[in-house]
DNA sequence: TCTTCGGATTGACATATATCAATAACAAGA
DNA sequence: TCTTGTTATTGATATATGTCAATCCGAAGA
């Protein structure tokens, strides 16, 4: 199935890593059981507490993964970008959505059936181990989370999430930061009022610019040093 | 392979759920590359940090999974018993244990070699299904953790860890809670001081009955509410 | 250009929670 | 029984962080 941008599982450059253990067969039969969405920014792609139906992949654009909180409050479990699986891990539990993914930015997203992924892991034991890989490397990354988020302080919080942009988002020392403070704040665990405060000390001490949503990082061995004290 | 417990993984009950899915010749080839071990509490089982070759089922006894944080900071990741399969999720990504377990009673654990594991995986799509559901299960519960832990205040989250220690660990609602006030501070998030505080307060509003490490709870509803408002 | 509205910013204040230090209680050896 | 070390408890205090309310700013329309 070639769609209307010519884009086909099997010349994908922004799929998982893992369909390169898919026989050309079987990705086209993944091929066949996808279609595409593109999404406004702002717009949610798929809401926690709904049924998870498909696995969902970026093909552009950013957006984060949200999981609701207490009274109203949400949390930022993660950012995602193309080359990564989405996929509720309700899939295999509960067949709900246990999180809310939306866009940030315009998005164009691909969503592949997921009994049909369900079908690849139990006849391809290169992709099963594959998924697990996958699995166990967010595990690793959510423990990491958890310490961050509940052993630092505010500082090395804002310290790593403003890194995490550069280094793993952006992938530049200086970027228009899409999100709103609101959102930064739902990512590093504190209030809009906390990171703006914040902000602005690193920028008085010249560890950053800020200027609106654009942030320059001008002293990163300090903020490493931030986030690894703070 | 029958030691001088007469047991085997093919008359195992306080094995891996999962285990039903393997044939009886891979579950003898699993017994085949078993060996147990007892530890007094206290004692370490697998260390942080350290290769993981093995896969751990307790076959009696209490554990707890603990991650170092911060300048000696510690956080308890779960409290495990016998039937849930313990293995470093870095097994599939650097080889090492990601976090640590230790006896928190005398323990008898059966481990397992990885790679056998491993070969069953590839060998058997029941299996690594079965696999790829426990990760998805421990995916939602740490999610749920890293909710309460970030958005609860203290009181809830210690109403959350006693109804935990009755609900899920001791199934009594009266128990002897093995652990230090330490240590249900690095499962709460709190200090130990804190821990003492708002024990002592649920105690002198009737909620629960503390002597030392003996605990009843007594108004189980209002703990609840606790939990979920606090 | 003037409005409007959502986000950003600021300051004052409240409070949850940690830290520190001292003491008490208890268990395990000697 | 005494000693010693670990854990529990308590109180005083410091601090990090959230809350609330007011104001500011800039982009999108009218």
């Amino acid at each position: 199935m070639l769609n209307e941008n010519n884009r086909s599982c099997t010349n994908c450059i922004v799929g998982w890593n893992n369909f390169k253990n898919l026989t050309t067969e079987q990705l086209e039969k993944v091929d066949l059981h996808r279609y595409e969405a593109n999404f406004k920014a702002g717009e949610i792609i798929f809401k926690q507490g709904t049924p998870c139906s498909n696995i969902i992949f970026l093909v552009s654009g950013f957006a984060k993964i949200s999981l609701e909180g207490l009274d109203g409050k949400r949390i930022i479990l993660n950012f995602v970008q193309p080359g990564r699986m989405i996929m509720g891990p309700g899939l295999y539990v509960n067949g709900r959505h246990n999180y809310s993914l939306s866009a940030l930015s315009n998005v164009n997203a691909c969503f592949v059936n997921a009994d049909i992924i369900k079908e690849m892991v139990l006849s391809n034991p290169q992709f099963a181990e594959g998924y697990i890989s996958d699995l166990c490397k967010r595990s690793l990354t959510s423990h990491e989370r958890l310490l961050s988020l509940t052993q630092k302080k505010m500082h090395g919080r804002l310290a790593e999430g403003l890194l995490f942009m550069a280094d793993t988002m952006f992938k530049a020392d200086k970027f228009d930061c899409i999100m709103t403070r609101q959102e930064i704040g739902e990512f590093t665990n504190m209030t809009k009022e906390s990171v703006v405060r914040i902000l602005n000390k690193f920028h008085h001490e010249g560890i950053v610019k800020v200027n609106n949503t654009i942030i320059e990082i001008l002293d990163k061995k300090r903020l490493q040093q931030i986030m690894i004290t703070g």
